[in-house]
DNA sequence: TGATTTAATCAGTCAGGTCTGTTTTTATTT
DNA sequence: AAATAAAAACAGACCTGACTGATTAAATCA
């Protein structure tokens, strides 16, 4: 930070000084590093070495952007959080718009279920996971968290327009999705894996459309506060 | 082992010896603090002589009992998934014989909920976490889990026994109602979480109620291979 | 040249594992 | 049965290797 001001001296070349290109990128160089660390030995076996050697940098250099591990971590767990959200909307957003209704309500659950088991999920999870026992990494993660719950909020309230004035049905919605995807995600199913998720996301895909469904006095409005 | 057999020369005392006895006794004692370390301190961040301290034994004599780390993760680890079990098991025949049909599946489900959240299986994810990069870990696991799959699966067909012959749709109900709840356990939920766990709860149980309906030509159906 | 970025090396800490010594229990001998 | 030998349980010191953070040297660019 704080160099992106006048060294004014030569106007010969960018707004920028060509430096502070240049770090800014060994900055990314290293935290794209960092990221993929975590996606191949997992959080707690991330070493700074690692990363430096990783990004193609050495420690020392490294030191430099980062002069703690805390901060590499911290740094490394927002651009994350950054990543996550990009790799969300880009999800979201490539759902052909010529898909309407439930058709389109479904292609959103698809890019869902593509998300959560993608890799940067993956690692944030064990992140989430790692930060019970890890105060300093829970403190971290919950500043990211609420922005990353409000932000698929929105994005949902967007893939569901129709639906947002439902009030507690859309509540209700939202949650059961978001525990039976997680679910799938987290859980270990070893057998039978692709079958059971296929049913699994066209039952939840039913239950959605029967959630809302005009006629509301069904067994579901029992569960929506109405 | 193989002290068990005939000493003969004194019939004064037990079957096994004293000895035996001891080492039994702090074997378990090693463990329990092993499962303690890894609730309090998380799976990785639990050391040996932490273990040790907390089983209130020196290093050298765990390392008598456990040669090397792996070894006492992997007894830990077999120790643990026998007290889950047995934790499941308990709940689970603690329900009420009075209670029958819809009354004893929602308690089964609430049974199942309070097993999911307590620090067993919370270890026990955490665990499994940490064995997507750890190879050992994850071989250790993988015994564990077929065990663990398939009892839960006799527990239900006992639960459920009505409708152990529904086929598919049985198979429907254990995955809705584990990726759910596994969902519910291991997502952070932050806001209203008493709340919301309850409604889920409920949501879950009509819909399990649902899937085992007689009229079978609803929309449940398709999703169960009928 | 002067300042900043990168590279290499060093010291401190901590975990796991080996080693040796001590105490307690069991087996053998007389 | 008493003494003794053997084995098992237990305890603590030591070593090695890895990681982090600090310091110092080299290289690069203005």
């Amino acid at each position: 930070m704080a160099k992106n001001d006048t060294q004014g001296s030569n106007g010969d070349s960018d707004d920028i000084s060509w430096q502070a290109q240049k770090s800014a990128m060994t900055r990314d160089r290293i935290l794209d590093a960092a990221i993929n660390c975590f996606v191949e030995l997992g959080y707690t076996n991330v070493t700074t070495a690692r990363v430096a050697s990783s990004a193609g940098v050495s420690r020392g250099a490294m030191l430099h952007h980062f002069p703690s591990k805390t901060e590499l971590i911290q740094a490394a767990v927002e651009y994350l959080h950054d990543k996550l959200l990009e790799d969300y909307t880009e999800r979201v957003n490539s759902i052909p718009k010529s898909l309407q209704g439930a058709e389109r309500r479904r292609a959103g659950l698809d890019a869902y279920w593509e998300h959560l088991i993608g890799d940067l999920f993956v690692v944030y999870h064990e992140l989430c996971v790692a930060s019970r026992t890890d105060p300093e990494l829970r403190a971290i993660l919950e500043n990211s968290q609420q922005l990353f719950e409000q932000h698929v909020r929105e994005s949902n309230e967007h893939l569901f327009d129709e639906w947002i004035d439902r009030g507690d049905r859309f509540l209700l919605a939202m949650d059961v999705t978001k525990f039976m995807m997680e679910g799938m995600a987290a859980g270990q199913l070893a057998t039978n894996r692709d079958e059971r998720v296929g049913r699994m996301l066209s039952y939840l895909a039913d239950r959605l459309e029967e959630i809302f469904e005009e006629g509301g006095d069904s067994a579901v409005s029992r569960h929506s506060g109405g």
